[in-house]
DNA sequence: ATCGTATTGGAACGTTCACTACACTAGATT
DNA sequence: AATCTAGTGTAGTGAACGTTCCAATACGAT
């Protein structure tokens, strides 16, 4: 009916989905190595227990990935990706002057139900395999960077009656805020009933509103 | 001499130190394990490698330690109890007024220079093993609240002019204090540019006292 | 000098590890 | 109907794992 197959050469048009369960197969994979990276870090995660998991044998592991450090790669990737869409979301939606609150009251929300395996994931392939693997750090940076610039947006348009004032300190500031943030996550992780994530939104915001002005005093008089 | 040996019963005085590298082969070996836990994990950390790093042989490891959980145990118990030797002595010779700030200065001094390891350590255990091991997560939970607790009594004392609401307030704002401290450390560890541990001492009390003014102001008017 | 015992050295144990080889099937293409 | 290939199933590979065994050693006490 269309346009016949062109004979030179075996240019085979790579859409078309070929076996039903591919995509499927590749995302239930992905779905069992980052529980199980999660809850076991990296070294006590074995192929074995991604194959029970996600009821695929280890061949199919390894027909879509070529190791254990690129699936866990691969997993960082995609939950780095995640991520990064729902802060844009969040920031996108949000009304100016109230970006910072809703961005951290967002994320709070969203990790204190959903994502502590995110949160766990990072921590401990940082920890873990940081020093060992220095891409696979490369790219669990570049997710914190995303976050911290979303966060360093949001600070400035919390501070903005400050004017040229506000993007410095904001830069600033975000690092502190994605810090104490993940800190009060891992606390409320560790110890659930001593760290109470609802009240830490508007917290946050009145302690970086308190370090902003110590630093604006000190600058002046040094 | 002194008493004859009584031969009811082989009561051998487990005292006098037999052999001369005991206790300090045991060291050794503590050393090796401490720090490769703190790079590595628990599952990343094999018996050759502690082998190696300690000079000693798998044979002497399993004499001093009855498995690689018992040796982890031994760890976290002894580094436990570095800490909380530290922060009592801190408290001990630090002027009243001044506890808090005294003490967040030099935890994290101490942990800016060389306590690193162990906060990677508690944590990639907390993280890693937690969940499957409980009573490392009951050991590392009690070195948690010793730090919890002399946090709150700095804070108590900073808060003293709050008279009977500084208490109750301190013990609340503690895990606050521990967390954020927390999450500044690890801050630092992924991205050591961006948070600048010196100054994080004076801008946590700010933070704090900004946030207990809030909890105050709410508590009067909800 | 001898003995007992706290350690060490080294070689094994069975199991699990990450990973591979290869036959095979289902669905798309021809 | 025949062919092709993305993906699956099974059975394996050598290496590394935690752990054990036991002979060898060296020191303290006798």
């Amino acid at each position: 009916m269309n346009a016949p197959s062109p004979d030179r050469s075996r240019t085979r048009r790579p859409g078309r989905a070929a076996r039903a369960h591919g995509k499927r197969s590749r995302e239930a994979i992905l779905d069992a190595a980052e529980s199980l990276l999660a809850e076991r870090g990296f070294a006590g995660t074995g192929i074995a227990a991604i194959r029970e998991r996600s009821g695929l044998p280890a061949s199919s592991i390894y027909w879509f990935f070529e190791n254990k450090e690129d699936l866990a790669a691969a997993v960082v990737e995609r939950a780095m990706d995640r991520w990064t869409k729902m802060l844009g979301e969040t920031r996108d939606t949000a009304p100016p002057g109230e970006l910072f609150d809703r961005l951290m009251r967002r994320a709070l929300d969203e990790m204190g139900h959903a994502l502590p395996p995110f949160l766990r994931l990072e921590m401990m392939l940082a920890l873990e395999r940081g020093a060992q693997d220095p891409a696979l750090l490369a790219r669990l940076r570049a997710g914190r960077e995303t976050g911290r610039r979303m966060t360093e947006d949001a600070l400035a348009d919390a501070f903005s009656k400050l004017g040229d004032r506000a993007r410095p300190l904001a830069a600033d500031l975000s690092s502190l805020a994605i810090a104490w943030t993940q800190g009060a996550l891992v606390g409320h992780l560790l110890d659930p009933e001593r760290i109470d994530l609802d009240a830490l939104a508007d917290e946050l915001g009145v302690a970086l509103a308190a370090v902003a002005d110590h630093r604006l005093k000190r600058e002046r008089s040094p």
